[in-house]
DNA sequence: TGTACATCAGTGAACGCGCGTTCACTGATGTAC
DNA sequence: TGTACATCAGTGAACGCGCGTTCACTGATGTAC
């Protein structure tokens, strides 16, 4: 069957929507390319007029499910100031508290990129490596936008903290068994955000 | 052949370190039992003698790795207070600069069990789960008998940002490509560490 | 003291299965005549 | 307007391989007589 203009770029987007999920949810090794073209609709063998490898596939998935979260927390922070607040630094409280929600640890697969996947992709091939990277600095710029004036690398620092910090709490939190416990990770998590950032201020 | 008394204890304890290694530099699901056994210079085969499951082994060999290097900072901690400060605070420093140095990320089987593995083991059962949650716990009572007096809670919850900090500045270094950068999330993971506990001073 | 047997940690072949990858093929549609 | 052919996204069988797991077997040593 042949098929109209644009199909073929359809339906490899689709096999990328597919993948960036399953990937954050299930981690990138345990998904396999049958499965995951089965849950697109297709046969494994149409895998190889997509992409050159799976690996190809995890570079690609990866940046755009980074980039889709992210992309989320800008548009958060932008509707943040049109609103209420105008650019008074709360755009900073809207992402530690959407990072740190009970239901971005609950839906991995809808999540950031970053804590699902982090230590995989250390060990994957440089290219995917840097693809990753990439849109962690992309996170990173978006906290720094939000902290107050400061010399620029004690900035850059302290976002950097903060990422590291939110990505290890809710990892942290999907590992944990007891809820209770779990939830008081998340909050120990948005109080210590805070406190890096008042520092910032002060200082 | 028949072996002396004792022998089965040693060969089981090889295979488990053998896998403690493993399972952080590789991951988990990265790692064969064929492999794993040749590694303890064994056949696959007996490996059932051993363990029940592969899930066995990883909630035994997860609980070994991240129990030595919990037992690795508690030392450290120990003969700090034995040498110099007396009880000073300067135990949270030596962790802190431990838990970030460059070793640390460049040999994940040599080190902290909860930055090589949290995501993965999320997706383990809960036997597994708890039985990471049971040493990270034992990391962070660690961190918070170094904090100073505060209200009880407010203690717990930084020690555990601390843990979650450190854990994601480590995992993030790891990813990173590019040297200098990666030197740089270490040095805010230390700097910020550092924020949180003088925020628990002063308050 | 010497022989027969029980023990059991470790061996290695075999099980079904899913993996990533390759490739000859299909068949509906667009284009050429 | 009608027929022949080229296109090419997607199909599905097949490749070698490693996975976790099972099991009949080995063979050196300890024990019983």
């Amino acid at each position: 069957m042949r098929y109209e203009k644009g199909h073929k770029d359809v339906t490899r987007k689709r096999i990328v929507d597919v993948a960036s999920k399953r990937f954050r949810k299930e981690g990138v090794e345990a998904v396999g390319l049958a499965g995951l073209m089965a849950d697109a609709g297709l046969t494994h063998g149409g895998f190889y007029a997509h992409f050159k490898s799976k690996e190809d596939l995890v570079r690609e998935a990866v940046s755009d499910a980074f980039g889709q979260s992210n992309a989320a927390f800008e548009r958060v922070v932008r509707d943040h100031e049109d609103g209420g607040g105008d650019g008074d630094g709360d755009g900073f409280a809207v992402i530690v508290r959407k990072y740190l929600r009970p239901e971005h640890r609950d839906y991995p697969e809808l999540g950031c990129a970053a804590a699902a996947l982090v230590a995989e992709i250390a060990r994957h091939p440089e290219p995917t490596r840097e693809a990753f990277t990439g849109q962690l600095n992309r996170l990173v710029d978006l906290v720094e936008a939000q902290l107050p004036a400061s010399p620029s690398d004690r900035r850059r620092k302290c976002a950097t903290a903060v990422v590291a910090l939110m990505m290890g709490s809710l990892q942290l939190a999907r590992a944990e068994t007891d809820a209770a416990r779990s939830a008081e990770i998340l909050d120990s998590g948005v109080e210590a955000a805070f406190a890096l950032r008042d520092r910032l201020k002060t200082n």
